[in-house]
DNA sequence: TCCCCCAATACATCGGAGGTCTGTTGTCTA
DNA sequence: TAGACAACAGACCTCCGATGTATTGGGGGA
C-alpha cells in the first residue's frame, strides 16, 4: 500500500479510534507528518483526500480540523461523485430516487410540524406565471429538499439530494422539449402538499412515485 | 478558491466534457502540470483526492488513467465514508436501509435468475454450525450483496452495500450475537430466499422489512 | 523462436524555501 | 477605559529539484 494510502488510513483510526473528535484540531503539518513517519508533501495528499470527502476542514492561516462529522456533510461528496454519470446511468440514479422519495415523503407526511408544511406550501407559491428554466428546477430541488428535510432524517435528505443533482439536467431538457411538464409538475407538487396537509401519508407516498415515474418515464423514451 | 480546488475542477472538466473517456490515460505529471499551470506537488494532490473517489486510476511506473466510471466504483466511498460515523447516526443509515433493502429483494424476486437464487441457497448453505463472528459478518454481507446485486440496479446495489459497511456491520453483530440472534438471522434469511423462490415480490419484501426493522430495533434499544 | 536483462518511462517520496492568510497581542488614540 | 490600528507569530499554500521505485517494452543471447 502507498505510503499515503497508509496515512489516510492512520488518521481515519485516530477519528476513529476517538483520539480526534469532531471539532479538534490536528497537530501541524510537520509535527503530524514527523509522528506518522513521512514528508509533509505525502501528507499534504492524504489531508486533501480527507477534506475532499469532507472529513477534515483546512484553514489556511490557523489549522487542520476535524468537521462535525454529520452525515449531511459527508453525504455531500455523493453528488461530486454523481456529476460524472453519464446518461444511460442516470436512469438507475432516478430508480433509486423512485424508491427512497415516497418513502421520505411518507415519513414527512407524519412527522413534519405544520409550520414546515406552511413553508412548503410557500416555496409552490413563489413560483410566478412564467417562470425561467432555472427558476423552475431550482423551485423544484428546493421543494424536493424540504420534503426530504421533514423526513426528519439527515442521511436519507443528504442521499436524495444527492442523487437528485444528475437527473437536473435530464429536467432542464424536459423543460425545454416538453410544453406541459411545468404545470403538470406544479400540480404534481400541490397534490403532494395537499396529501401532507391532510396527513395522509399513503396518498402522498402514491403522489411522489407518481411524480418520480413521471421524469423517469419521459427519461426512458427520450434516450 | 485554492489552487489544487482548481486543478480538481479542471480535471472533472476534462471527464464531463468527454474530452477524457473512460479508461482514457492521462498526460504525464508533468505536462499535465504545465498545462493546468501549477506544479506537480500541487497537481498530485488533486490527483490523489480523485483516485480517493475512483475516479483516477494510477498506476505506479505505467501512468494515471480515467477509471471506467462505473457507479458501483464510485459510491465505493461511500462505505469509507459510513465508517467515520458513531452509533447515533448509524440508526439514521440503517432507517435508508429499511428503505432500500425491501424494495432491492422485490425487484430481485423479479428479476433474478434461477441459477443466481441457487447460488443465493449455496451463500446460506455454507455457513457452518459454529461459525466464528467474522464468518457470520462476511456471510451476511455476500447475503445482501447478492440480493442487491439481483436488483439488476447497479446503483442500488452499491448504495446498499455501502450504507452498512463492514465496520458498520461487524459492529452490530457483535452486540447480536451475544443475544443469540445468529439462529433468527438465518431463519429470516431462508424465508427470503424462500419468498425469492416462489417469485412472491411482496413477501419478499415484507421478510426483508421484517429482517432490517429488527435489527434496527435492536440498536435502537442498544444504544 | 523464446527467454532474460536492461534502459526508458512515469509515478512515489522527500526536504527545504518563500509566500499568504489568520488570529493574537500590544500599543496608540480619543 | 474602550476602541482601533499595526506588528507578530503560527499554520497552511505553492513551488522546486533530486532521488527512489515499479512497469513496460525492446534488444541481445541461447
Amino acid at each position: 500500500m502507498a505510503l499515503t494510502d497508509e496515512a489516510i488510513d492512520k488518521i481515519k483510526g485516530m477519528i476513529t479510534s476517538g483520539e480526534l473528535g469532531p471539532g479538534d484540531r490536528l497537530p501541524k503539518e510537520a509535527d503530524l507528518a514527523e509522528r506518522l513517519g513521512l514528508s509533509r508533501n505525502s501528507l499534504r495528499e492524504a489531508v486533501k483526500a480527507l477534506s475532499m470527502i469532507r472529513v477534515l476542514d483546512v484553514r489556511q492561516g490557523d489549522g487542520t480540523y476535524v468537521t462535525s462529522l454529520a452525515p449531511d456533510l459527508l453525504l455531500d461528496a455523493l453528488s461530486f461523485v454523481v456529476d460524472f454519470h453519464r446518461d444511460d446511468t442516470v436512469l438507475q440514479f432516478l430508480e433509486v430516487r423512485r424508491i427512497l422519495e415516497p418513502s421520505a415523503t411518507a415519513l414527512a407526511t407524519e412527522r413534519m410540524p405544520v409550520e414546515d408544511i406552511a413553508k412548503l406550501q410557500a416555496v409552490l407559491d413563489q413560483l410566478g406565471d412564467n417562470p425561467t428554466i432555472e427558476a423552475l428546477v431550482a423551485n423544484d430541488l428546493e421543494f424536493h429538499r424540504q420534503i426530504a428535510a421533514g423526513s426528519g432524517n439527515a442521511v436519507l435528505c443528504s442521499l436524495i439530494d444527492g442523487l437528485s443533482g444528475p437527473t437536473t439536467r435530464a429536467r432542464i431538457w424536459r423543460g425545454l422539449t416538453q410544453e406541459g411538464a411545468a404545470e403538470r409538475t406544479r400540480e404534481q407538487h400541490q397534490a403532494i402538499v395537499d396529501a401532507i396537509t391532510a396527513r395522509q401519508p399513503d396518498l402522498a407516498r402514491s403522489w411522489a412515485t407518481i411524480h418520480v415515474a413521471g421524469v423517469e418515464e419521459w427519461l426512458r423514451r427520450a434516450l
